[in-house]
DNA sequence: TTACTTGATGTAAATTTGACACAAAGCCGT
DNA sequence: ACGGCTTTGTGTCAAATTTACATCAAGTAA
């Protein structure tokens, strides 16, 4: 390792957080428009400067916390940024993150850093600030992958859903056709046949169409199946 | 974002490279002894402070050809690991990578930074410098996860390898019990039908048994496949 | 009461996975 | 040159999983 010196702390570190949300058969994006230098005025990833006594993990979880008020959030380190002239005004190396949030369970307070704060769709983004499309092309990615192997749809769903809600999340995320994407018998059957998924008895209500059946997702029991050696996988 | 300010520049980035290598059924990992504090004269990771105009991937690759001589070696970032007081000498947060390596190629070399370098069995490791246990575990699991998921087992490998040779390396990756975990006709039906994987029409020489036949792994094929929609999956 | 919309459900064919055992090739020692 | 040793190389069948596919049911609205 280099001699040990001060030359070497002159770096700074942020995180950058891709905040997913769902909304009616659409994956969404929660960006700022930037209130300050440099990028001013231009849409961006909520991020901030890691404090020097603060977890890089706890960081992303203020910024979270600042800008929608929720806690407790599903949260994921995806990769470091770290090309040398990322940041106009100085080595800035950038963690990034996604989580995902229930859309509608809060509103949107742009924090202090942002002038105002708005959710994207997905499928037809602006250029961002510094790297940020590729940071969140690099987390999309990521979500695509967590989401066929990990049971993390849930967290973007109300605690009550029904089935073609999960399929239309599933199909948004994997960017699939959702005529010839999902077999709708199908994806009941392998997702009922994963005992996590509890059927509430209640219906939908005031919808001009049959009522659908609501559903959860029993954590513990999930929980339970994976000690026993299970392993979801859509 | 938080005011624009110096005060955030006061970080040192470090990258610490998890090398794999792979010799005669046996997953390996390449430790220095540390030949400075703190920590000296513990095994750690090799790694080395990021410098003010070198991209992080490029730090890594740096590192890896100090201590072996070697470039074009497979790399991938892992993950951040940047707890508060993870350095005792201040702020530090280390980028971690892993890397695979043909263990036989190249004579390792202990770069400036370390008193000596050693291949260390994955089985049974001793407690090393700063985090790197923890570090070393993280990588480890996430070469257990892209060993299934994308051909690169055959950067440990050297080029003409046979494929009893190949199902050792995956039992060993994935610490399957070579009795009860890969059937060896089932194994070779499931390479072999993907078409990448060719049969050089050579055979082993100066073994004490029946020799097995050569193969290689057609990196062209394979991307080829691949563009075509192929999917691997072990 | 009829029309409209979306929800719920089962079966059969095709494919994939998993279990399993024995002859063949080359080296070595006598 | 022959017999013994070690590891290689190979196919089939049963079981499990995946895929394709169409109709009736429940509620609202006119």
């Amino acid at each position: 390792m280099a001699q040990f010196s001060q030359e070497f702390f002159k770096t700074a570190v942020t995180v950058d957080n891709v905040i997913f949300g769902f909304d009616e058969a659409d994956l969404k994006v929660l960006l700022i428009k930037r209130g300050a230098e440099p990028y001013m005025n231009m849409w961006a990833l909520p991020g901030d400067f890691v404090y020097p006594d603060e977890d890089i993990d706890a960081a992303t979880a203020r910024i979270l916390k600042e800008l929608t008020g929720l806690k407790n959030v599903y949260l994921e380190q995806v990769r470091t940024f770290g090309a040398v002239n990322r940041h106009p005004f100085g080595r800035v190396v950038s963690v990034a993150y996604f989580s995902l949030v229930k859309i509608n369970r809060y509103t949107v307070t742009p924090a202090s850093f942002a002038q105002k704060a708005k959710w994207h769709s997905i499928s037809n983004l602006q250029e961002l600030a510094f790297d940020h499309n590729e940071i969140l092309n690099t987390c999309f990615q990521t979500l695509k992958q967590r989401i066929r192997v990990r049971p993390i749809g849930f967290e973007l769903l109300p605690p009550k859903f029904t089935l073609t809600e999960l399929q239309h999340l599933y199909e948004a995320i994997l960017e699939l056709n959702p005529e010839t994407g999902l077999d709708k018998r199908n994806f009941r059957k392998k997702i009922l046949s994963m005992d996590f998924i509890v059927d509430l008895n209640e219906s939908q209500e005031n919808v001009a169409h049959r009522p659908a059946r609501l559903y959860e997702f029993d954590r513990a029991k999930y929980e339970q199946f994976i000690a026993e050696g299970f392993n979801f996988e859509l």
